[in-house]
DNA sequence: CTGAAAGCGCTTACAG
DNA sequence: CTGAAAGCGCTTACAG
């Protein structure tokens, strides 16, 4: 792709002013039906880019709107990805640069449309917060725009990516479990859906293989269809230990359906999750889980998308950055329930 | 203020050029000492903002950077604001305008420092999402800046604010209990706290006037601090058949409370709450109560800001925008429990 | 240390 | 219908 097509370029190349190509570009008077046209197909064939800062100077009138939220309404107990764009706007800030945060409209992802901030050059750069089709993805890169993927990636190592580290995470959260006499230990997830959920799967088992303990299918749980939608639980007929959820709002769905079925958590079972969000505080117990990092993986992602602006060359792939369990009150030990001595027999 | 003071206003006033007043004001070599001090004083003196247009230009770097949500990660269980800041970013794109999110820091916005998009002239208005101080507000207006609350007002009731009409909304939920035969209703909330819960709190005792029932002081229950922070609740020795909430996550732990003392919801008492937000489908049963018309309140933020951005004295004040009663499985009909007589009377 | 000139990419107002 | 000129506010590169 071109960087940086003008008006001018259109009009030296069909031998017109650019003062012509402005009025046809914007559909004013004074420039016949054909020359119109022309220059509109030749703009659109030079891959030409609409430059809204320089009419911007020209008006004296940004064309932008800054929507200030308190700090104080970000707290806690807010959204996962507010607080990773609250973090983006924070670190985008020590370089001078401003976040425009734009909800990229399903439609305009399967039709493989680009935000308008590319085509009037409004930004430098994007930062992709949340799995995009990996279509949309390439589209990004064969117009070779600086982009970094934020909390996913693609198939396609060489995209810059930051994740948090879910294979580490779970596999970390499994050898907790285990330490605390767990043997019996079930995955909640459809490891078929995302790259992250299969990930956490992977670490679970990962953790249960290092300690020599078979992988049992009965185990493994579907949460959601392929639609993401979450349906109802198919518990095995014989309950596990604990519980190894891929996310906190599953945690949560799990305790609520295990209360309900009368058993006691942890007392009867073990449940922990992932992501630290609301969920698993609203949980009762609330659910011990792994909080993602999401200052640090924002840090990162601006410092990377930053440098690359700057040099188009520099690639860094993918990124893991590690998370942090933290523990509640949905664990109990259960060395003295009769696994004491298959765990010690493994040690 | 004054609106546009430029570097070459500055060089005139100071019989220098544009170029030494640029060297200046950016700290660069090739000015002496004493004449950087005199630019840089009258800069300040005059009001002086720069403009990173203009350097954006020159540069062909736009300092923006897109942060791109994907539609589907938006979706119903996420964040008040977040969606918010949705709604406001689509409405703004009908006008070819751009959103940008900051995060005002609690330390700026009391020692009263604009956020930096103004002294750039980044932006050419403000959305104010969330209750800032009105000193802060005062700022804004002294400054002659564009602006629209959104979501609360202040005391000055010439600023342009949208906020849901908290009273008309638990009016007609307050009615709607009255409706179904109660009579001890409760209200719980903070009236000292905010201007939202305090109309809340109007409305609710609008409608017991209305309907000729006394206010019983004990039947109103503090939630929260002066700091905003939530407190045990004290409920009343004899318990009311419905309480009304001054928003979903205090209905939702009001549940929790009164579930973990032995009440069944509705049977023993009904429960309302106002925001419609997740606290409303995660409490058992989930909550009856008010849906706030973000996208309508966005929609008219958003076009009187437009509107007074091209001319400045365009002003509407107050503007209440009504919510809908959302009906789910908290309330229970009383009428046939004792009170019939009293009600029919008093229709 | 200071500044005249040129240019970033566009648009407006005017002349032909 | 078409375009030369000037300007939006700044900066860079060069000359004095």
């Amino acid at each position: 792709m071109k960087s940086n097509v003008t008006m001018r370029d259109i009009a030296v190349k069909l031998g017109v002013s650019s003062v012509t190509v402005s009025k046809a570009l914007n559909d004013k008077e004074g420039v016949s039906e054909e020359l119109k046209l022309k220059i509109k197909d030749l703009a659109e064939e030079m891959g030409y880019r609409f430059n809204v800062m320089a009419k911007s100077m020209k008006e004296g009138c940004s064309y932008n709107i800054g929507v200030i939220i308190p700090e104080r309404f970000t707290g806690e107990d807010q959204s996962f990805y507010l607080k990773f764009y609250q973090h983006i706007t924070k670190m985008l800030e020590r370089y001078n640069y401003y976040g425009i945060l734009q909800i990229l409209p399903t439609n305009d992802e399967e039709k493989l449309i680009l935000p308008r901030t590319y085509y009037e050059n409004k930004v430098d750069g994007f930062v992709i917060l949340g799995q995009v089709s990996s279509e949309y993805i390439d589209l990004l890169t064969e117009h070779e725009i600086p982009k970094v993927l934020l909390d996913f990636y693609t198939d396609h190592s060489e995209v810059d990516s930051i994740v948090t580290d879910n294979f580490y995470g779970v596999y970390e959260l499994t050898n907790y479990l285990i330490k605390n006499g767990h043997r019996e230990i079930a995955f909640i997830g459809n490891i078929h859906s995302t790259s992250s959920i299969q990930d956490r799967y992977l670490g679970y088992y990962k953790s249960l293989l290092e300690h020599k303990i078979p992988l049992n299918t009965n185990y493994i749980i579907n949460d959601r269809d392929e639609r993401g939608k979450y349906i109802d639980l198919e518990l095995p007929e014989q309950l596990p230990t604990a519980f190894v959820c891929n996310c906190d709002q599953v945690g949560f769905n799990l305790i609520n359906k295990l209360i309900s079925l009368n058993y006691s958590i942890p007392d009867d079972c073990s449940v922990v999750g992932f992501d630290n969000d609301i969920y698993s505080t609203l949980s009762n117990p609330p659910l011990t889980t792994v909080q993602v990092d999401t200052e640090e993986m924002a840090k990162v992602a601006v410092k990377f998308l930053i440098e690359k602006i700057k040099d188009k060359n520099k690639s860094y792939g993918r990124v893991l950055i590690k998370g942090k369990i933290i523990h509640r009150d949905s664990v109990k030990t259960v060395s003295k329930e009769g696994h004491v001595s298959d765990l010690s027999s493994q040690i």
